[in-house]
DNA sequence: TGTATATATTAGCAATCAACAATATACTTG
DNA sequence: CAAGTATATTGTTGATTGCTAATATATACA
């Protein structure tokens, strides 16, 4: 089944994209509408570099369309479903938590 | 936002279990029934300590169940979701292949 | 109890990757 | 063209992780 292992590995390299707390944060904060760099390199908090890495790794996966803009480029997300996959997931997790916090929850949504 | 920084290092830790080839393959082999150790050595052909690795790893991840009887340990999926989300993507993965492989692509359905 | 079978664990190595700091590239405007 | 702002890249380091080989543990059965 060589095609089945090229599956495999496809679908696990997309899996590992979502895979880093950085990510997801940053995928959170464009999950509704695109931003550019600066704008998610505030909300996040993070480092700018470590923001654009971030972004170009999950753009070459094929997560995330961007347009430039003058000096700045707007990322947004490209397909739908993974945000979806973060959705489904951050619910579970989230419905683990201690009743008391679960309000105060909104990743994805 | 505590709660949403360990909403999302939660998530990316189930994201990364699902994000190796081989857990991917060994979780196909197991999505519909369970399997002893033994099986799931054979059907995949890896290594038997590399087969009970990962399956410690998705079972202390939450996503087997396992069950004794006698020396043989079976293995199972917990949570369906889980599959699910390797359907949803493996899905995509496959639909982007070329057309005549296509109908030869059997994952996790 | 001793042997065989099934599963789990450990140690070592190589590869991957995130974070940071520094620097480079690209575009805009004066 | 020069300076300023926005984004990307590179080199380095430390940590994580997958794989393999060897070994350990657990159960069944003669």
């Amino acid at each position: 089944m060589q095609e089945l292992n090229a599956v495999f590995e496809s679908t696990a390299r997309y899996f590992s994209v979502l895979g880093e707390p950085t990510r997801l944060k940053i995928l959170h904060v464009i999950c509704h509408e695109e931003k550019c760099v600066n704008d998610i390199t505030r909300a996040t908090g993070l480092m700018q570099a470590n923001v654009s890495r971030h972004l170009g790794l999950m753009y070459q996966a094929g997560l995330l369309s961007k347009r430039r803009d003058g000096t700045q480029i707007f990322y947004r997300v490209a397909e739908p479903l993974f945000v979806e996959l973060c959705r489904s997931i951050s619910v579970q997790v989230a419905s683990r938590m201690p009743a008391r916090k679960q309000g105060d929850i909104h990743a994805f949504v």
